[in-house]
DNA sequence: AACTACACAA
């Protein structure tokens, strides 16, 4: 190779650096002569880029020492940004604040970006009050200052603040990019409020924005997860750029839809395109197998993963296949499975295994599987009220009795099931045999009406729910006012006529409200989707998209 | 050259 002069060391250190060539960029790094801010500011931007903060910390330790001895007569912005940046990707850093410290010292502290890099590290950092005292303090705040401290309150639950710093945003005529609208969308999706999602679609539309890739896939995701899976597909067919991402919300939209098969049509479709699906995609190519008890098809897809595609099996995966097993009751295979696996097994792997075993009733596994996860998380109620239904559905009533002490023993609450229905933009929250709603009377009287055309038309209650469920201590009477079919009944109430209505719950469906709300969707002529913690249930015409199997 | 960054099932 000819003389080098910085200029060329720096491009092939940054060449190196942007495939991800750690070692490489360090190589050369280390055997540049002269090293400039250039040099710096990127080896430390790659090792935080390939999860490696503590590296680029070290880096600019070392830099600061050099400057210390005069190496560098004057600061720069680049290194600290990437800095910052590294802290941010360590929780709790105290580092950040030395770095604060010194970007007052050298004058830095106008830099837009250098800004923006120590708000993001405050707030990853969980300081959400010295975060917004550094956006506050940042005049001539862009793009990236807004959507980055929005996003960052979205990302702790201040969902009210976020909007509130979006619609300030708005006002001071700052214009959004897809960045600060998948932020947006993505708030929307957690909370499932679809009116909002609705009308900030609109504004993207607007805005010539929404076909990306990009703010596409987080529209396609928003509206999956509001239960609006054929407005979803809409915003897919018209993407112009599809990238795997887009695939892969669509295909995951499917399979937590109840279109099992449309799932594995579009994965098929994916496959024909020419693109490579990665370890996320077939999450939700197996949750559409096990949603559709496409137990065998799983199995091949599962096996694919490694043999066909050469992908490392990741944690979830392995949770994944081993729910499609214990849902079908192949219990000798999941535990084939759990003992060839080459890490240990993950707490959602466990608590797969736990929910089938209450299904079929198997003892043995389940202790198995509850011993692990009493280890893993102790304080998690579901994990106590599992066990007791495995032993209670095996009528071992004193195991059931000690398990009831020793949650009371250790002040274990279950997580009071609630849920809540949007309506007109406002959402109203119930909980199980909730008279707080202003329109409570109504709702009981028509939840009586209904109760007794559904005892006519056939509906038992099933009074196995009082254990089986998370809500499990109701007696009987209770059953017809669960949260789930609280909400339902209002929404019949106020809801615009014609139009499905969406329930939520935090916890999974009841399955006497399951049985119930297949009811109500004929005699009430309405489609109800309910979406739960684990996955949506559209009920039409007495049936529902699940199958019965969930 | 630095800051914000869409997909995953329990």
């Amino acid at each position: 190779m000819p003389q080098r002069d910085p200029c060329s060391w720096n491009t092939i250190i940054a060449a190196y650096s942007n495939a991800n060539n750690l070692v490489d960029a360090r190589r050369l790094f280390e055997d540049m002569p002269g090293k400039d801010h250039f040099s710096w500011s990127t080896m430390m931007s790659a090792y935080s880029r390939c999860g490696l903060p503590l590296e680029a910390l070290k880096l600019y330790g070392k830099k600061q020492f050099l400057m210390s001895e005069g190496v560098f007569t004057c600061s720069d912005k680049f290194t600290a940004s990437a800095a910052l940046a590294a802290c941010a990707a360590i929780p709790c850093s105290i580092r950040g604040k030395e770095i604060h410290a010194h970007i007052l010292r050298v004058n830095l502290e106008s830099d837009i970006v250098v800004l923006s890099a120590l708000t993001d590290m405050y707030a990853k950092c969980g300081r959400m009050g010295n975060a917004r005292c550094v956006f506050d303090a940042t005049l001539e705040k862009d793009v990236v200052s807004w959507t980055g401290m929005i996003g960052r309150y979205f990302d702790c639950g201040r969902r009210e603040e976020g909007f509130k710093l979006f619609s300030d945003m708005l006002i001071n005529r700052v214009r959004p990019t897809e960045f600060t609208f998948a932020a947006v969308l993505d708030a929307c999706s957690v909370s499932a409020a679809e009116e909002l999602g609705k009308q900030v679609h609109g504004n993207m539309v607007r805005m010539g924005i929404e076909s990306s890739s990009f703010a596409g896939s987080a529209l396609v995701h928003m509206y999956s997860k509001c239960g609006s899976i054929e407005k979803a597909s809409v915003v897919f067919q018209r993407m112009p750029r599809r990238d795997l991402v887009s695939w892969t919300t669509m295909i995951s939209g499917y399979a937590q839809n109840g279109h099992p098969e449309e799932a594995l049509r579009y994965y098929e479709l994916l496959l024909r395109s020419g693109m490579k699906p990665d370890h996320v995609t077939f999450v939700g190519v197996l949750s559409a197998c096990t949603h559709a008890g496409l137990v065998d098809k799983g199995l091949e897809v599962f096996h694919s993963i490694k043999d066909e595609f050469g992908i490392a099996y990741t944690g979830d995966h392995y949770a994944c296949v081993v729910d499609l097993l214990s849902r079908a009751g192949r219990f000798q295979e999941v535990e084939e499975i759990i003992s060839s696996m080459p890490t240990k097994p993950n707490k959602f792997l466990w608590a797969s295994l736990l929910g089938g075993c209450r299904i079929y009733r198997n003892l043995k596994l389940a202790k198995m599987a509850a011993k692990a996860l009493f280890e893993i998380e102790p304080e998690n109620a579901a994990t106590y009220v599992t066990l007791a239904n495995v032993y209670a559905s095996n009528n071992m009533w004193e195991e059931v009795e000690r398990i009831r002490q020793r949650m009371q023993k250790k002040q274990i609450e279950k997580n009071p099931g609630s849920s809540w229905i949007e309506i007109k933009r406002q959402t109203h929250v119930f909980l199980v045999g909730d008279k707080s709603h202003p329109r409570t009377d109504e709702i009981y009287l028509l939840l009586k009406k209904l109760h007794r055309r559904m005892r006519e038309e056939g509906y038992v209650p099933d009074i196995n729910y009082v254990l089986h469920d998370v809500e499990d201590e109701q007696k009987e009477e209770d059953l017809v006012y669960h949260s789930e079919k609280l909400a339902v009944a209002f929404g019949i109430i106020a809801g615009p006529a014609g139009v499905p209505l969406k329930v939520f719950k935090n916890l999974r469906i009841c399955g006497d409200c399951h049985t119930a709300i297949k009811f109500l969707s004929r005699i009430a002529d309405r489609v109800i989707v309910v979406r739960d913690s684990s996955r949506f249930h559209h009920f039409k015409d007495g049936a529902c998209s699940c199958r019965d199997y969930w």
